[in-house]
DNA sequence: TCAATATATTCCAATTTTGGAATATGTCAA
DNA sequence: TTGACATATTCCAAAATTGGAATATATTGA
């Protein structure tokens, strides 16, 4: 019985830097690992190894064009954070509604 | 010359699921750190050292009020991750736009 | 089949992260 | 002041993460 080491998740897969440079990379489109490691001032393994990461969180899959494999956004993941993000767009609006009640009220008017 | 750790940013602040709890807690207001410690299966030494790098991440503030320190969203870096993931919002319409073309076309068509 | 190309995996050392226990610091109330 | 309460910090061991080097695997073309 091994204990197994659980999939990254959605936001563990955003923490790295560096794999939110290769999302931003693949915002235009489908590429190839070597594509991504000339672009990234890092060796083509740890390359991969960014990219399984990604790829178990999620946040990219995975197509075989010959001896090439084409990652692309899986944008649906990052939808789901898109939401959770959003759940607090109440707490940042919220700031703006005491603000604009201030400068409603006599002490935030202009004198 | 020391080598200074820097500031955990948005969104390794993020990444771990008990700081997102944190977040969550605090998504109805302000709450002192015992508040927390009582929701959440952990130690409050625990619970303060996520906080800390919660609040250096940005994600929260600190106000003093008495013995308590109450926590707050600071949304506002809540809100650049959802300003990031609204990039991609491209790439997951795409998908519809495809999946619109395909069941406009004949293929899609319902036999 | 063999060599070249594209990518993944393994092994390793360095670094980082984490929680708990113990302890320190700050604040209030009597 | 002293004690109680609220929170932060330090120390420590365990676990996780990371990149590089070396190596393995898969695919294509000659």
């Amino acid at each position: 019985m091994v204990a197994l080491r659980p999939h990254p998740d959605l936001y563990v897969g955003v923490a790295d830097p560096r794999r939110r440079a290769i999302l931003d990379l693949l915002l235009t489109g489908e590429r190839g690992v070597n594509a991504l490691v000339d672009a990234m001032d890092l060796r083509q393994p740890a390359v991969s190894k960014q990219l399984r990461i990604l790829k178990e969180s999620g946040l990219v899959s995975v197509r075989k064009a010959g001896r090439q494999r084409l990652y692309r956004v899986n944008a649906g993941e990052l939808r789901k954070m898109y939401e959770w993000t959003k759940t607090y767009e109440q707490i940042w609006n919220e700031r703006f509604d005491k603000l604009d009640a201030y400068l409603a009220s006599p002490e935030g008017e202009t004198k």
